[in-house]
DNA sequence: AGTATTTCATAGTGATTGATACGAAATGTA
DNA sequence: TACATTTCGTATCAATCACTATGAAATACT
C-alpha cells in the first residue's frame, strides 16, 4: 500500500537533510503554534533547512502542513481496528479518550492536539487547511458511531441509544481536552475527564 | 461599580463613531477569525473606523480584543447567582452547557466560542492574550466546581464526587462543543450534547 | 576530466503586518 | 473672530509575511 513517492533521482547533489526527519520537527512546530501564526522563518529555524529546500521538497506552506497532519493523525485503519477489537463501545471509547490525554500531555511533544490547535479560527486562506482537519474529525466521528451500532446490533446497548449523540460528545470532551492541556491540566487531570466522560453510558447497557 | 471611563473631554473635534458600536463590530471580527489571524486592516474594513482613530480610541490591538473579550464574556457575577439559582448542580451545568449550544449557533454571531476560537494557538507575542481567555476559563471552572461542592454539603451529591473532574469535563465538553459548531454542527446536535454531558452524574445524585 | 543534474546558500521579490507622523477639519471657549 | 483642543483622513513607517531568482557546490555518468 505504500507508494513509491521517492521521485527517480539518478544523480545530482544529495540532499543534506532527511525528510522524515525534518517534517517531524515541521510538526512539532505547527503543534506547537498552529498553521497560520507559523511562520515559514519558524519553520526554517527549527528543521534547519533553508527555505528553498523547504519549497523543494514539500512544495509549500499548506503541503507541509498536511503532510505534517498526516504523519500526525498516522494510520486510520489501526485505530479503527482498535475500536472495533475492544469487548465493548464503552471501553473502546474510554480507551481512546484516555489515549488522547496521554497523548495531549507527552513530555516530547507541545500540549493538546495538533489538530484541534492549528487551524481553531484562521483567515479565509486557510479555509482548505481548516476543512482537511475538520474531514478528518469527521472520520474519527464515523469511527466511533459504526462502534456504538455494533454494540447495539450485538444487543449490549439498548436500542434508544442515540450514537450520534455519543459520538459527538466523544468529540467534544477529546478537543476539550486540548484546550485544557493547553492551559496547563495536568495528565491525571484528563485521564479523569476520560474516565467521567462515559459515566453516562450505563444508562444504555444491558 | 460602572467607572466614570469617559475622559474629561471638554472641546476639540467629535468623534464620529460610537465607540460601543464599533467595539461590537470588533468584537465579531475577532470571534470569527480570531486574534492573530485577525488584521488591523481586517478590523478597520469592518468597524468602518480608520486605523488612527482605532489606536486612539483602543490603545493597540491587544488592549481591543481584551476589551472586545470582556463585552463576550459579560458579566462573570450574573452567571455566577444563575447557578447558584439552580436546584442543583446538574441542573445548573445542564443549563450552562444549553446556553453555550445556543450562543454557539447563533444566526447573528460566527459559530463557536470566542474565547475558545481566537487564541487556540499562537506566536509567544500574543502569550498575554492566552493568558487572559485561560484566566477567564479558570474563573469559570472555580464557579462550576463551588456549585457541586454545596450540593455535596447539602447531601444532594455523594461525597465520593470529584468537583475538579466534573468541573473539567464540563469545561470540556463546552470548548468541544465550540470546535464542532466551527466544523458545522447545527444547534439540535449540540443541545443533545448538552443533555448527554451530564447524564453521568447520575451515580453521584442522593 | 568533462558534463549533466540536483541541491545548496545568498539575497531578494512584492505584499501585508501592526502601528504613526502629519496637517487639515471640527468642535468649545474666550 | 481667534485660540486651544481633539479627531479626522492621507500617507507612510520598519518589520515580517510567504515565496523565489540566481549562481555556486556537490554528486553520478561518460
Amino acid at each position: 500500500m505504500k507508494l513509491a513517492d521517492t521521485p527517480p533521482r539518478k544523480t545530482g547533489r544529495p540532499l543534506s537533510f532527511d525528510r522524515e526527519d525534518v517534517l517531524e520537527k515541521a510538526m512539532l512546530a505547527f503543534w506547537k503554534s498552529g498553521y497560520e501564526t507559523t511562520s515559514i522563518s519558524d519553520l526554517t529555524a527549527t528543521m534547519g533547512v533553508t527555505a528553498p529546500s523547504l519549497y523543494a521538497a514539500f512544495g509549500n506552506k499548506q503541503q507541509l502542513f498536511l503532510e505534517a497532519m498526516r504523519r500526525y493523525a498516522g494510520d486510520r485503519t489501526a485505530m479503527e481496528t482498535a475500536m472495533m477489537d475492544a469487548p465493548t463501545a464503552r471501553e473502546a471509547v474510554t480507551k481512546m479518550l484516555r489515549g488522547a490525554a496521554v497523548l495531549y500531555t507527552g513530555e516530547a511533544t507541545p500540549p493538546g492536539c495538533l489538530l484541534a490547535s492549528a487551524a481553531a479560527t484562521g483567515s479565509p486562506e486557510a479555509a482548505a487547511v481548516r476543512e482537511a482537519i475538520a474531514a478528518e474529525r469527521r472520520e474519527v466521528r464515523e469511527i466511533i458511531i459504526r462502534r456504538i451500532e455494533t454494540d447495539i446490533e450485538k444487543g449490549l446497548m439498548s436500542s434508544d441509544t442515540c450514537p450520534r449523540t455519543l459520538a459527538d460528545l466523544t468529540l467534544a470532551v477529546t478537543q476539550g481536552m486540548s484546550v485544557l492541556a493547553r492551559d496547563g491540566a495536568d495528565r491525571d487531570s484528563l485521564l479523569a475527564i476520560a474516565d467521567a466522560a462515559t459515566l453516562g453510558w450505563s444508562i444504555y447497557e444491558i
